[in-house]
DNA sequence: TTTTCTATGTAACATTTATCACGGTTTGTT
DNA sequence: AACAAACCGTGATAAATGTTACATAGAAAA
């Protein structure tokens, strides 16, 4: 779909040059997706790279026994230092990305995505921001999984939820909790118990509640 | 120090243009640091991207009990994204680097860094691999923490131990592993003991040979 | 309504990791 | 030699997490 420059204009205006906008706009594949959408598999070639304009796309690392590992969500003009890795090296995504939500993105192919490196000083910027971000949120990652408990990683997740959802009533099994944390439905089950208990969240089937 | 220009060329001729090479030989500055030299603590400015020569730097985290945690080494002709990253936003180092073993390397000036991306293509590409090389190895510590046990987790560290000193035996205390690994020394006592009687390396006073 | 499917609750038990409390050994220092 | 300091071994115990097994509850489908 042909993207509408004035709607670019007023999304990267103060980011990209106009001259990139016209570029986004021509060769730039604009595209909604559904939530639960997979956008990547793991041994899925990259070919593009999104800039998620609304909605968020979840990251996650997988295993080769298929459990899996929430890394980082991509929201409001994001883009992901992954996808540019891979296209740069023309290497096989290693994570799984989905759809948090109904999401709109951008998708650059490849080609321009290292073209306009050279070519506009404003997209050079973008992809080092862009790295920076993710490095941060690996960065966080480890120190959740190394130094904090199973609880507290909880807690922060579903605060994590809250802010996404903009509302603290979030509709989610504790199954999904447990896939995104790599443990099992019981242990979360337990632990929601608990925080329960102490008044921290109400549970309802498919529905937690953050107080 | 003043850096040889022929030096330069040996190592960084097929990667760096002359241009680069003379700037480098220039404004780089060149140093030899001990073993357990602290490049950086936590909190400390970067005003200054290593590139590695000969030796090897390791990189941190920590928090703020105290605890660290191994991220990756720095060898042969790497460098380091974190103070990249830290050197183009300024902000504060929050990792520890340490030389692990006497190392030379070419300190490079923040504001080159930043000049020197737009100037010479081949130093844009050396910084985008070295983020794609740090961004690996993080992932690479994610699916080691979330995904193995401490066993496991420590036999890789033992070979990588190894593969560093380009020796199957090595110097170090149990104590150092447990704090690469966030953990306690009583616990890799333990797991080094349980290695032992299956075989796989023989324990001495800072010493552990891997079979 | 009855049936079926999915999600949740929970006890019991196993395993892994952490912590505490020592005692012993090697190395270096006085 | 006597002492101190750093390093290692190990039992006992606790806490955290994982696993198994089954019960129940709620929603959806028939």
């Amino acid at each position: 779909m042909q993207i509408d420059l004035k709607f670019l204009q007023e999304k990267f205006g103060n980011i990209f040059e106009s001259e990139l906008l016209k570029e986004l706009a021509q060769t730039g594949n604009f595209m909604t997706i559904e939530e639960g959408f997979v956008l990547m598999r793991p041994g899925g070639y990259i070919r593009s790279v999104p800039i998620i304009l609304q909605g968020s796309i979840k990251i996650l690392r997988n295993d080769n026994e298929g459990r899996e590992a929430l890394l980082y969500y991509l929201g409001g003009m994001d883009s992901c230092a992954l996808s540019l890795t891979c296209c740069l090296d023309r290497k096989m995504s290693e994570i799984t990305a989905i759809a948090e939500e109904k999401t709109t993105l951008i998708s650059v192919p490849v080609e321009k995505v290292e073209e306009w490196i050279t070519k506009y000083s404003s997209w050079k910027h973008f992809v080092f921001a862009t790295y920076q971000k993710r490095f941060e949120d690996l960065l966080n990652v480890i120190d959740d999984v190394v130094f904090h408990k199973l609880d507290e990683r909880l807690i922060k997740l579903l605060q994590r939820k809250v802010k996404q959802s903009g509302n603290n009533i979030f509709n989610i099994t504790h199954e999904e909790l447990a896939n995104e944390l790599a443990t099992s439905r019981e242990v979360i089950s337990r632990l929601l118990k608990q925080l329960e208990k102490l008044g921290k969240v109400k549970l309802s089937r498919n529905k937690i509640e953050l107080c």
